[in-house]
DNA sequence: GCCAACGTTGGC
DNA sequence: GCCAACGTTGGC
């Protein structure tokens, strides 16, 4: 078992659409070190930060867990969509996502009291000119994250 | 809107 | 394989 933080934007998906929904297939992600997480470590059961991004209050909204294991993501076959991806055919695909199912909403845990937190200073999250939409998540730091929440 | 940081692309 | 250029992310 594993713990993850998985980032959206709200705009786009946030807390509440995850609790309207109750689960949502992760599509989308374009970049390869976030699909070789999602395709050859994530498994069912596998605890999720939700996280806020590129918003006005950016932090964790939530708590998700992983509920299916990956799969090769529709959006990237979509002529239309701007997830399409030319160079990915269904006998080579090229992206992956899982679907992840709400657990619970959250009061928000702002980043800045995140980064105020000794305890988790080395959180991915926090490194400098970090971009990866989906990180893994110490156990020592998940604990500590869900005893604040 | 700004800008630092990073990943990807493509010419060579 | 190198690396400059470009596009994107994401906090502020």
């Amino acid at each position: 078992m594993r713990y993850w933080l998985m980032k959206s934007e709200p705009s786009e998906f946030g807390i509440d659409d995850l609790v309207r929904d109750g689960f949502v297939p992760w599509f989308g992600v374009r970049n390869y070190q976030a699909r070789n997480f999602m395709r050859d470590q994530m498994k069912v059961g596998d605890g999720v930060l939700f996280y806020h991004s590129s918003c006005a209050e950016p932090g964790i909204a939530g708590i998700a867990e992983v509920a299916k294991a990956a799969y090769p993501d529709a959006s990237q076959f979509d002529t239309d969509g701007k997830y399409y991806d030319a160079k990915a055919t269904p006998d080579n695909p090229r992206w992956f996502n899982v679907d992840v199912r709400i657990v619970r909403k959250t009061r928000l845990l702002p980043l800045a009291e995140i980064r105020a937190c000794p305890e988790l200073a080395n959180m991915r999250i926090l490194a400098r000119g970090n971009r990866l939409s989906i990180t893994p998540v110490d156990p020592d730091e998940w604990n500590f994250i869900q005893a604040r929440l």
